[in-house]
DNA sequence: AATTAGGTTCCC
DNA sequence: GGAACCTAATTG
């Protein structure tokens, strides 16, 4: 017998902590077990933390472990005993993102014999599914007449643990073994269908191994019953094979490694980064080079060698978009052995996706941020790109950054960690500037391109009128673009028509009945409507102000589709684009858009973030910035390099081909120093400014920062139990973690302060991050006993402070 | 989270 | 006396 600890997949967070269980069968660390959990011992499933010979009374035992490949490796059970201590989070929530998610774990109701059974009449079709049948499942049997016959003790209901996967199978034909041509004319005499089957008998002798049922009757045409009458016949044999699903069509992809030609700039950062790679000992890089300097051929290079040498890569991208981008470049060069992984694809893809890296068939995985966790083997090299992008940040549990993950597995299996950005995330770039990483630059545009011209249009001292979003900068370049036949992006950062509707005497905006926010104004299929951007609450505009019920109501600011409505008018024949969270809302329409413009059927694209990230458009020449100070009002110490990002990335879709390209910017603060340094795409001086203010008022990197968030629909005890917090922290701090040094902030009411009618508030700390701090966060979070339903965690990387 | 054990209230 | 309701405790 064996002595066996597990941790719960589905604990929650107060009651995640080991369990023992006995096993009668020999284990590995990693397997998953089905167990009886609690006093009524409901099925639960456990992955084997440790295991040791032995046996102990009042233990229970494990039920059944699932079947090779579906498990953890020892590599991912460390991952995720890391990150549940890094995230606040229940190991399970980690485990289960590492799981593939084909997996059904599931309960199931069988009946066993009463003692009573034999009352039974044996012609009885319970009778018959008991006794004769091999089944002990009841289907088809009333409700009632179950539970008369559990009362009088007929049967017994149990349950048992049930775990499915989602596999496809198909039905595939060959010719019998012992099938001889000569036998043919007797074995189809006087079939009317002689000639059709003749033909399919012909084209399997041609053919090795097995034909898909589906794709031989499509070839001719014929019924899949014809092939089952050619099995009845013994003449072919019949047999289910296992059909792995691809999310994308290989057969269009021609595998050719066409030689990637570098630049002296790119062969020297290639030559950096290989020996780094070469070596299996863990390190990182960040590769920082301006937009358009052609990082991604450095990269594919590193990934040629990678794969050389029988190493797995992880490639990831902040955008299921731009998956599709990279994704037909992967193809081509590294054909069956890419691997994509994200949150578009159907589950059984995704599942097929996890069993093929498992297996070592594929080697490449290109995804968005889930795919850091893909069963790759003998990692080698994991590579971010764009990898100061927020969509790297999970905002629910387990709140990892796809960067930390990264570098946990480079650490555990030698692999190079290459962060690519030509903004990086100033902790990065921190890091890369002092040792932590080696530092990679780009400093020139690749293939003699060069940056757009950028124009700064200050939209208060030019007095842009009221209703005009489009200053006479921009109008006459849009104009000479368009009469060029060349493309223009117009990016807005707020959706909709107005932004918000105020009452003229009371002040005060209409807000979502759910929300602490004001509604925005759309107009859809002809109506206008009030829309929460936070629930999705939608409803009429009021004609009198709902709480002075005054009748002068007034809209206020703008947002894409007013903008689209401006450019109507003005440029009357331009074929114009939108792009937003309305217009993108079905699955594949936001890869519409793109193509459609792309192709150059339309010649103004307007949109908000989503236009902004990585696209390749050659015959766009001009991009519009309408406000580019939106982004400074989010309260968050990020919210500089945020803006700078932004900017910086928006600004290089322009002049990607041959022609050059230019850039208006219009802004309420053209003398602001974050749209400055954008003008001059001067990234190091933004860095140099935002280090030495990060450094002066302590924040990342010079701290952690961290936030107790709460939330209940009691706005009472939602305080109270804020208050209870801070208590419990600081009587902490005081006494049995004196030794941790931790600056804390608040509680203050989160943004927003009400959202789907719970309320919310949080508490800054800033830290150091230490085993320390952690035990402390960790302690704090289980000691306070989310009462009174109020939800309470902890996230170690926060947005929005 | 789901369940249970234990205690209190309330009603005829 | 017992159903109904609430709360605290437990999970191997």
């Amino acid at each position: 017998m064996w002595k066996v600890e597990m941790r719960l997949l589905n604990a929650l967070y107060t009651y995640d902590r080991p369990w023992t269980y006995l096993s009668d069968t020999p284990c590995e660390i990693g397997m998953i077990g089905a167990i009886p959990f609690g006093k009524s011992d409901r099925w639960q499933y456990g992955v084997v933390t440790a295991v040791e010979e032995g046996e102990e009374e009042g233990l229970k035992s494990i039920s059944f472990f699932l079947p090779d490949p579906y498990r953890l490796s020892r590599h991912h059970t460390d991952l995720a005993h890391f990150m549940a201590d890094r995230f606040y989070c229940s190991f399970g929530d980690c485990a289960r993102i590492m799981l593939p998610s084909g997996l059904n774990f599931k309960t199931e109701e069988y009946y066993e014999k009463g003692e009573s059974f034999l009352s039974l009449d044996k012609s009885d079709p319970i009778y018959i599914t008991l006794c004769e049948k091999d089944s002990d499942i009841l289907e088809g049997v009333g409700e009632d007449r179950i539970s008369s016959l559990l009362r009088r003790d007929v049967i017994v209901k149990r349950t048992r643990a049930v775990c499915t996967v989602n596999e496809k199978y198909e039905t595939v034909a060959s010719l019998s073994k012992d099938f001889s041509r000569a036998d043919l004319p007797t074995l189809l005499k006087g079939c009317r269908k002689k000639e059709e089957y003749e033909r399919v008998i012909s084209y399997l002798e041609g053919v090795e191994g097995d034909v898909s049922v589906r794709v031989l009757s499509d070839i001719y045409s014929i019924k899949q019953d014809a092939i089952k009458y050619l099995e009845k016949k013994g003449i072919v044999t019949l047999s289910s094979r296992r059909v792995m699903r691809e999310p994308y069509d290989l057969s269009g992809f021609k595998k050719s490694r066409e030689d990637i030609v570098l630049s002296n700039e790119q062969t020297k950062a290639y030559n950096t980064l290989l020996p780094l790679l070469e070596s299996r000992e863990p390190s990182a890089a960040l590769l920082y080079g301006i937009t358009g300097s052609g990082k991604t051929s450095v990269i594919l290079k590193l990934v040629d060698e990678a794969i050389e040498n029988g190493q797995g890569v992880i490639l990831l991208v902040p955008e299921i978009a731009l998956t599709l981008q990279n994704a037909s470049k992967l193809f081509s060069r590294y054909g069956d052995k890419v691997a994509v992984i994200h949150s578009a694809m159907s589950e059984g893809q995704r599942q097929d996706a996890w069993e093929a890296l498992e297996s070592g068939e594929k080697t490449v995985v290109l995804g968005t941020r889930s795919a850091i966790f893909a069963p790759v083997k003998n990692l080698g090299l994991i590579v971010i790109d764009e990898e100061q992008d927020d969509s790297y940040k999970s905002d629910i549990s387990p709140r990892y950054h796809a960067r930390d993950v990264a570098r946990f597995r480079c650490a555990v299996s030698g692999a190079l960690m290459l962060l690519a950005s030509a903004t990086p995330d100033v902790d990065s770039f921190w890091r890369a500037k002092n040792g932590k990483y080696t530092l990679v630059e780009l400093t020139e545009r690749y293939g003699g391109a060069t940056l757009p011209d950028i124009t700064l249009y200050d939209t208060v001292s030019e007095g842009l009128p009221p209703d005009t979003m489009i200053g006479d900068v921009l109008e006459k370049k849009l104009a000479e673009t368009l009469s060029k036949g060349e493309q223009a992006i117009l990016f807005l950062n707020r959706r909709g028509l107005r932004k918000l509707l105020v009452c003229r005497d009371c002040k005060s905006g209409v807000s979502c009945p759910n929300c602490s926010v004001p509604m925005t104004l759309h107009l859809a299929n002809g109506e206008y409507k009030l829309a929460c951007h936070w629930c999705g609450y939608r409803q009429s505009p009021p004609m009198v102000c709902p709480e002075c019920h005054s009748e002068h109501m007034q809209y206020r600011g703008y947002g894409t589709e007013k903008l689209e409505e401006e450019i109507k008018r003005k440029f009357p024949t331009a074929r114009v684009l939108r792009m937003d969270a309305d217009t993108t809302g079905k699955k594949f329409s936001h890869d519409e858009i793109i193509n459609e413009f792309s192709s150059h059927s339309a010649d103004i694209l307007i949109g908000t973030q989503m236009v902004t990230k990585g696209h390749n458009f050659p015959d766009v020449t001009l991009v519009g910035v309408i406000m580019a100070d939106l982004s400074m009002f989010i309260s968050d110490y990020r919210a500089c390099e945020h803006t700078f990002a932004l900017l910086t990335q928006v600004v290089g879709r322009a002049g990607r081909g041959d022609k050059n390209g230019s850039a208006v910017i219009q802004t309420m603060d053209a003398g602001g120093e974050i749209i400055n340094l954008c003008t001059t795409q001067d990234y190091e001086g933004f860095y140099k400014g935002e280090i030495a203010l990060r450094q002066a008022l302590l924040f990342p990197p010079f701290c952690s920062v961290g936030m107790f968030f709460l939330a209940g629909e009691n706005e009472r005890e939602l305080e109270k139990a804020s208050d209870k917090l801070n208590r419990l922290l600081s009587g902490y701090l005081t006494g049995e973690f004196s030794d941790v040094k931790i600056i804390a902030y608040g509680p203050f009411e989160a943004f927003p302060y009400k959202l789907k009618n719970r309320y919310r508030r949080k508490l800054i700390v800033k830290y150091k991050n230490t085993a320390r701090a952690r035990a402390l966060f960790h302690k704090v979070l289980h000691e306070f006993s989310a009462k009174d339903n109020i939800h309470c965690i902890f996230d170690p990387n926060p947005s929005g402070i």
